[in-house]
DNA sequence: TCTGGGGTCCTAGGACCC
DNA sequence: TCTGGGGTCCTAGGACCC
């Protein structure tokens, strides 16, 4: 038995938090740099703004009805970590699936429901964050229960179990094919294209033909609709397979020093990200690229993957191989709208010399500053300590114009109450 | 003027091994 | 005239998720 905890409107419910007047009212949160809508309250939905919109194409009397966030990763990180915290009170096994979801092992709980209204009692009381709790014997169905309690369909408040349906045919009979968790926009268009239009169609297709068509990761789909649970729990995070830190830029970028600077930020951040892990890395790939949307210049994208003699933990090595990636790449003349640095193929990080030739007195070293430096950021905040060839150029930074206080990671940010 | 970021899994085909 | 069988590894591309 799986139970699939998920926040509602999560970014907002987090904006909301410290802001209780908000509730009740519209609410956008944006993407990086104010791009995009990636988060919406109910108001909002209800008032008919899509996911994924670019926020200039808001039209502005929709905008003033509208209170807009840049998007506040700390704040979020932070409350989904108190989230989970809470989850894991309720369930010997649980599986953080995203930021804001997660699945529980209910095996063996006698009543069901009245667990999952505990646990969104509990979540909503101890975090302040509004959950929904969706029960059934595989994830798929779990995920779908999960939603038709967040639109109010259910007789028991924000939890529904799949096996209290009173007639789940109907219900699959009313959820369109791409709103099945692993079926997207193409899957979607080739299964309508094949007289298959929602869930109950998928469940009535025969599973080895879903194998035939769409391969084993729909024919596992077709076996969860039907009860049969093919989609393990996760309760133990796989090690990261690759590491990838780009951001597009707040302004156009033509000069070097700021392009450095920039993959210097991002080869840092890899870095810190590498090092929590547990995981070293035995190459570093570095991309620009230029607007794609301009129709006025040509779309220019670029990549260089460079290996290291040795697979390495450490930020400096990763820096001077990412500055000397996008010295190659760069071509004057452009404008840069976006750069990154992707880490692949990683792998635990050993102790020790790797390799006939390494130098282990320099590697300890090295490790000993990478670990002093990680330390003095944990405890005096990130970019307390920061590498120089970071700061010597300019105007590549994130525009976030409508950030919130960090309210719950910085004391500087701590909310002010007064009692009267 | 303005368009996000970070991941995973599966499959097919080619190269190569004995 | 006739030309095996069984396997691994790697990569690129395509799909998906939040």
């Amino acid at each position: 038995m799986f139970a699939l905890a998920d926040c509602n409107n999560f970014y907002p419910s987090c904006e909301r938090l410290f802001r209780p007047d908000l509730e009740g009212r519209p609410i956008i949160v944006l993407s990086n740099n104010d791009g995009c809508v990636i988060a919406r309250s109910n108001e909002a939905k209800a008032l008919g703004i899509p996911m994924g919109l670019p926020f200039f194409k808001l039209d502005p009397k929709q905008r003033r009805q509208m209170v807009v966030y840049s998007s506040n990763y700390a704040l979020y990180g932070d409350l989904s970590r108190r989230v989970m915290q809470v989850l894991t009170t309720f369930a010997p096994r649980i599986e953080v699936y995203s930021i804001d979801e997660c699945f529980l092992d209910l095996s063996g709980v006698a009543d069901p429901i009245g667990e999952g209204q505990r646990i969104a009692r509990t979540v909503r009381q101890w975090t302040g964050i509004p959950v929904s709790v969706g029960i059934a014997p595989t994830k798929t169905l779990a995920k779908l229960a999960n939603r038709l309690a967040k639109k109010g369909q259910s007789p028991d408040g924000p939890v529904l179990d799949w096996s209290r349906l009173e007639d789940p045919a109907a219900t699959l009979a009313g959820i369109a094919v791409e709103d099945v968790w692993g079926i997207g926009q193409r899957w979607g268009k080739r299964l309508r294209a094949l007289g298959i239009a929602d869930a109950l169609a998928v469940r009535a297709a025969e599973p080895r033909w879903l194998r035939q068509q769409f391969g084993v990761v729909l024919e596992r789909l077709g076996w969860e609709l039907r009860g049969r649970s093919c989609l393990p729990l996760a309760a133990l995070q796989p090690p990261r397979q690759q590491i990838l830190v780009s951001r597009s830029f707040g302004a156009a970028v033509s000069t070097l020093p700021a392009l450095r600077a920039a993959v210097t930020r991002f080869a840092t951040r890899a870095g810190e990200k590498l090092r929590a892990q547990g995981r070293c890395a035995p190459a570093l790939t570095v991309f620009i690229q230029t607007d794609p949307f301009d129709p006025a210049r040509p779309f220019y994208a670029n990549a260089l993957t460079l290996p290291f003699a040795i697979p390495t933990q450490d930020s400096a090595a990763l820096i001077r191989q990412a500055i000397r990636g996008i010295e190659r790449l760069f071509r004057p003349g452009d404008a840069y709208r976006k750069a990154g640095v992707l880490l692949p193929d990683l792998r635990a990080a050993e102790p020790g010399p790797s390799d006939l030739f390494a130098d282990p007195i320099a590697d300890q070293a090295a490790a000993r500053r990478m670990a002093a430096l990680d330390a003095i950021n944990r405890r005096f905040g990130r970019d307390t300590l920061r590498v120089a060839s970071e700061m010597i150029g300019t105007g590549w930074q994130r525009r976030a114009g409508r950030m919130s206080p960090s309210s719950t990671t910085r004391w500087s940010a701590l909310p002010t109450v007064r009692a009267c």
